[in-house]
DNA sequence: CTTATTTTGTAGCAACCGATACAGATATCG
DNA sequence: CGATATCTGTATCGGTTGCTACAAAATAAG
């Protein structure tokens, strides 16, 4: 019996998150969030109670989004090294993509001080980042598993070592991004840990 | 026929560094500089233009004293792989380091939208890092020409590999380090790569 | 000692930050 | 229709940002 939500929620969340991945946390100011968003500050602090809040909101899309598209190419290829070659293929083409608002992954640029100083948004990083190295090392040892991979592949020191060169290829790729020179380093790289 | 300055200029600025090394550029405040560096409004401004132009110097003097140490690493050993993983020692060592003001590279710090906006800071990123990668390169190709490293290795490629990796350890310590575990799979990852 | 020149501290600028108070608009219910 | 609950826009809060104006303090040269 009240007044019903006049703007659309999920759009709007979506315009935030991009606004996010463009700028960081602290570099995104509230007025043009709110400006992007297409609403006010009332309409604002009564659906969200605060910045914070938003930002939780819009990793958990990027989540959703981005991240599902990498773990389905990790997951769905036949072998661990096709999977992770779909992986790194993901990767390069969301830095291809002019529609990727900034060459840095949404979650490498929460690897701040400013993020990682407020103890909730912490827990989210470190939680993510040990999600997606678990699910390389399980990846690997599946084929481990199946004699794919010799015996004496160790899978969690090898997912330890393509999760920190993901994290790489984001932070250099922020500078300066050759997409062929990646490829090119992408697969001596695998092929120097028998992938 | 004038007052002279009364602070320790280059005492003040290493205050500085470390303050900016911790909490990134626009996370800085002037007046916590300011405070750190023990002067005041008219001193800084009498010396320094801006808060970027303090920014500019801090990044040489971090140059001038870290960046030198991993550049001596690198050069010093008798081999380039001797060389590059001295290199990954002097990281770790700084990582370990408890006067570390943070488990971030400044230089990696500045890889942020923030910095990178600013066409005078992303230059001087990008000098940066080509330099460190031609410098690696170099010490790759002296090996391969001695005969210490096969003919078909290939310098630049493998040397954008390392660039990244490090770039990678220090974006993964931020979150989480553990020193013999980076220490296993820099081992894992140079065997890798015939080092 | 006087004068010229530079440094230093204080106070304050305009712009922005995230967040809030509150009144008016709007839709659902009885 | 009228009452009530919710949404929305405006105006503004106190605090911070980088920076500057300006006068007082201090030192070197004559």
């Amino acid at each position: 019996m009240a007044r019903t939500i006049a703007f659309d929620y999920e759009r709007a969340l979506d315009k935030a998150m991009r606004l996010f991945w463009k700028h960081g946390y602290a570099g995104t100011g509230l007025r043009d969030l709110l400006k992007i968003m297409g609403i006010g500050e009332g309409s604002f602090y009564n659906t969200l109670k605060s910045k914070k809040q938003l930002y939780l909101a819009c990793v958990e899309r990027y989540e959703m989004t981005e991240g599902r598209k990498r773990a389905q190419a990790l997951m769905s290829a036949p072998t661990a090294s096709q999977g992770i070659r779909a992986l790194f293929g993901v990767v390069l083409d969301c830095l291809d993509d002019p529609q990727t608002p900034s060459r840095l992954c949404m979650s490498a640029a929460m690897a701040s001080e400013e993020v990682l100083s407020e103890p909730d948004l912490r827990q989210l990083v470190e939680d993510r980042e040990e999600k997606f190295q678990a699910s390389l090392a399980e990846r690997l040892s599946q084929d481990r598993d199946k004699g794919v991979l010799p015996a004496t592949f160790d899978p969690q020191t090898n997912a330890s070592i393509i999760a920190t060169y993901v994290q790489g290829i984001w932070r250099v790729a922020l500078v300066d991004f050759d997409r062929p020179r990646f490829e090119r380093q992408i697969d001596v790289f695998l092929a120097g840990l028998g992938l």
